[in-house]
DNA sequence: AGATGTACCATTTTT
DNA sequence: TGGTACATCT
């Protein structure tokens, strides 16, 4: 048989394909011709791409540089080398297994000079750009504040994600006038100047080179005999016309490219991923074959079951059939809750509960929709003492201490690095205010040489005024000496000289705010970090890489993060809270994408779902504070898409039943009494902490007797059953005074469809769901 | 230049 | 509500 790939009389190769089942090992053996393995969560999706690329070598068929392995994550691409270094037995430095980003570097390098550049580019970052676009945009006379920087960055990347360079950008793109691509234009331009490109860029150029330089695309298509692609469907426009170049030869064949991707899982729509890219593999790549791995080896029965019948409502699917060996397990639990306090004291105490059963906290994580949720979590926890981690802060290397001190050694190596030399030239504070900056600046430009050198220019006037000048000329007379140790110097010790010499770690022991140590400690790290590479540039390639690493591992701790940052991950133990509507799904979503965001917002719940492996808690809440204001929350929509047979739902005490319009109304619902959950808990509900707790005794939360709040409740919800839910917002008009459970007395301000904005008495507007409040005049029934 | 005031706004994030 | 970017004051 042509396409097998393993001979079975070798005994490391069998033994390699062992365990693998027949999908799994078909995805592994089929190598002639295009391949897209449809992998499901949990369907051992790495094993898959590791075995395969391990085989490739190992019989022969490349050498390990003629295989180009992609991924997105400089994570994914660690583990693939350690995973393919373990199997084939030796180190894999110098192949090209890695980011999308690190390759396209390593290839931008040895071809800068057909884009403009010389090989030794800087990359910038995001903050340089906004800087770069900033200047732009006010040389070309632009408010700022019409048109900020942000939305400028935004539509440039959105171009160079679809593959359009500068000068080839179609008419049917550009919307916003000119101006868009011509400051497009002039960025590329500086750009050029400063030797630097963006991240964009590293990708644009490679597949540009590709279109514009035949030799090349001779050159890497001969020199790749296999490509394998993680993620697929996260790839971009421009990732998926440079693979496309790469892949298919001039008469059209496509040759081995295996793509290992799963459409549910596209979760990153809206930062420039096209779903499109999976969908269409069979027409992109003629005679492609298609393999889905469909056995899960990850979560129990009702996990997967729910998590099934969930993306089932998506329509833009290729459309897999996950199944697994394993027992049915735990169902779903679907928890329904007065307000968020609440949800995070019932999530602590069911953690509390799991730990005391055994269950270690590293097994555990709260997933949410947006990085703001985790507060009232991390509140809860450090109360009860539950150890935690958020996952998702700033990364090392962005943190302002480090990009700091970067732009320090930036500086010293380029001398013309203007971003550089406004990063830094008044951090420490010097005394130099945006005055005599601009004033460098115009000097600058008009000569046409570095801010650098334009202050030294302007030291031999009397263009600065006696304090200015001595600053000035005592942080030139500084750097000329750091330049002049340049050679000699280590870096490291240079780095910590400059920094220590230039007053930038002194600012930071000066000052007093919490998190100053923290920084410190983080210098101390950089130059650590230094220490393990040849020089600078080559370290700001790898810095996420190896602050990664150094990131050892602590003691048990709970995971609290955002679904995006979970995906690849899995937990014994995964709560799911705030599945409210506008919060997930959420309402931008929804209003800027409608059907293709809901799709997004849904395949992010399956992926929150597809993390547990034994228990999976989802939560939701009736009453939740946004942005200050106190708003009645609906169950997500995705918890009446979860079918009944596989979730188990209760409610807090004195609850109404949330979720009477899903598909299983029909004693879906128990009390909190006869539901497993602690006892305490269905009491502390009963109690006032709820409604008197420091989170609502703030401001303006009535303090109403509870058992008023509990009976109202319920009857307000007979009146809504009785009038239908149309006939509600009717009843009122701008103006008129309402009564609601929580918030007392208050004036219409504006009806929007079912919902009402309201000012209230007691201080605040609140949007509020007609449903909820009631005409003054009724307020005594309740 | 730095302190104080105020209006505004508010996902998801990797490289 | 709370953070931040910008304007105005000292």
């Amino acid at each position: 048989m042509q396409n097998a790939l393993i001979s079975t009389d070798d005994n490391y190769k069998t033994d390699m394909l062992s365990g693998l089942n027949p999908a799994q090992r078909s995805a592994v053996e089929a190598v002639d011709g295009p391949v897209l393995v449809l992998a499901g969560a949990g369907t051992g999706k790495t094993r898959v791409l590791t075995t395969r690329l391990a085989a490739i070598l190992l019989n022969g068929l490349a050498y390990p540089t003629q295989i180009l392995a992609v991924t997105f994550t400089n994570k994914a691409a660690r583990e693939l080398q350690e995973r393919v270094a373990a199997l084939v037995g030796g180190p894999v430095e110098g192949w090209f297994i890695g980011t999308f980003h690190s390759i396209c570097t390593r290839i931008l390098r040895k071809h800068a000079a057909r884009v403009g550049l010389k090989p030794n580019f800087t990359i910038l970052d995001t903050d340089d750009q906004l800087r770069l676009i900033k200047q732009i945009l006010e040389a070309e006379n632009v408010d700022t504040k019409k048109t900020p920087p942000r939305a400028v960055l935004a539509v440039i990347e959105r171009w160079k994600d679809r593959g359009y360079a500068s000068d080839n950008v179609p008419p049917s793109e550009v919307t916003q006038s000119g101006l868009y691509l011509k400051v497009y234009g002039i960025y590329q331009e500086r750009l050029r100047t400063l030797n630097a490109c963006d991240f964009g860029d590293l990708l644009l150029y490679n597949y540009v080179l590709l279109l514009n330089n035949e030799d090349l695309l001779q050159e890497y298509q001969h020199r790749f005999r296999y490509i394998l692609v993680d993620e697929y469907q996260d790839t971009n426009v421009v990732q998926y016309l440079w693979l496309r170049r790469l892949t298919l030869t001039r008469d059209g064949q496509a040759r081995n490219i295996c793509c290992v991707g799963d459409e549910d899982q596209s979760i990153y729509g809206w930062r420039g991923a096209e779903i499109g890219n999976i969908l269409r593999f069979e027409q992109d790549f003629p005679g492609a074959k298609i393999i889905r791995l469909e056995e899960n080896y990850r979560s129990s029965g009702h996990i997967l079951g729910a998590a099934s019948a969930l993306i089932a409502h998506n329509r833009d699917r290729l459309g897999k059939t996950l199944w697994t060996a394993a027992s049915e397990g735990d169902k779903v639990r679907v928890q329904s809750l007065w307000d968020g306090e609440s949800e995070a004291r019932f999530v602590g105490d069911e953690l509390e509960s799991f730990q005391r059963r055994g269950m270690s906290l590293n097994q555990m994580a709260v997933l949410v929709r947006a990085g703001f949720q985790t507060r009232e979590f991390e509140e809860r926890f450090l109360k009860i003492g539950v150890p935690y981690r958020v996952i998702g802060g700033p990364r090392f290397y962005e943190r302002q201490e480090i990009r700091d001190a970067i732009a320090y050694i930036r500086l010293i190596l380029v001398p013309e690095d203007d971003l550089a030399f406004e990063r830094i030239i008044n951090v420490p504070k010097r005394g130099l205010g945006t005055a005599t900056i601009q004033h460098i600046a115009i000097h600058a430009r008009e000569a046409k040489i570095g801010m650098l050198q334009a202050v030294r220019e302007l030291l031999n006037t009397d263009a600065f005024k006696p304090k200015v000048r001595a600053t000035l000329e005592s942080f030139i007379r500084a750097y000329d000496v750091w330049v002049q140790q340049l050679p000699d110097l280590p870096h490291t010790d240079l780095t910590e000289r400059v920094l220590e010499e230039s007053g930038y770690i002194a600012m930071w022991q000066a000052e007093k705010t919490p998190d100053a140590p923290t920084r410190l400690e983080n210098l101390k790290e950089l130059i650590n970090a230094i220490a393990e590479f040849d020089n600078l540039q080559s370290f700001m390639e790898h810095v996420s890489l190896v602050m990664e690493k150094a990131r050892g591992e602590e003691q048990e701790q709970v995971t609290l993060m955002t679904l995006h940052a979970a995906k690849g991950l899995e937990f014994d133990l995964v709560f799911l809270p705030g599945w409210e509507e506008e919060i997930f799904p959420s309402r931008r979503s929804l209003e800027e994408n409608g059907m293709k965001g809901l799709e997004e917002e849904r395949r992010l719940a399956y992926v929150g779902l597809t993390r547990a492996r034994e228990h999976a808690i989802i939560s939701t809440v009736a009453n939740r504070l946004v942005y200050g204001s106190w708003t009645n929350a609906i169950p997500s929509r995705f918890i009446s898409e979860l079918p009944a047979q596989h979730i188990e739902a209760s409610s807090e005490a004195g609850m109404f039943s949330t979720m009477n319009r899903g598909s299983y109304s029909e004693g879906g619902f128990r009390n909190m009494r006869s539901a497993s959950a602690p006892q305490e808990f269905a009491q502390s509900s009963y109690n006032a902490s709820s409604y008197k707790g420091a989170a609502f005794g703030k401001s303006n939360y009535p303090a109403r007797p509870k058992a008023n709040l509990i009976e109202g409740r319920a009857q307000r919800i007979d009146n809504v059953r009785g009038e239908g839910d149309e006939e509600t917002s009717r009843k009122f008009s701008k103006g008129d005074r309402v009564f609601h459970q929580k918030f007392g007395y208050g004036n219409v301000v504006v009806i929007e469809g079912e919902k009402l904005e309201v000012q209230f008495d007691m201080g605040g507007t609140k949007k509020i769901m007609a449903d909820f409040v009631v005409p003054e005049d009724l307020a005594g029934q309740f």
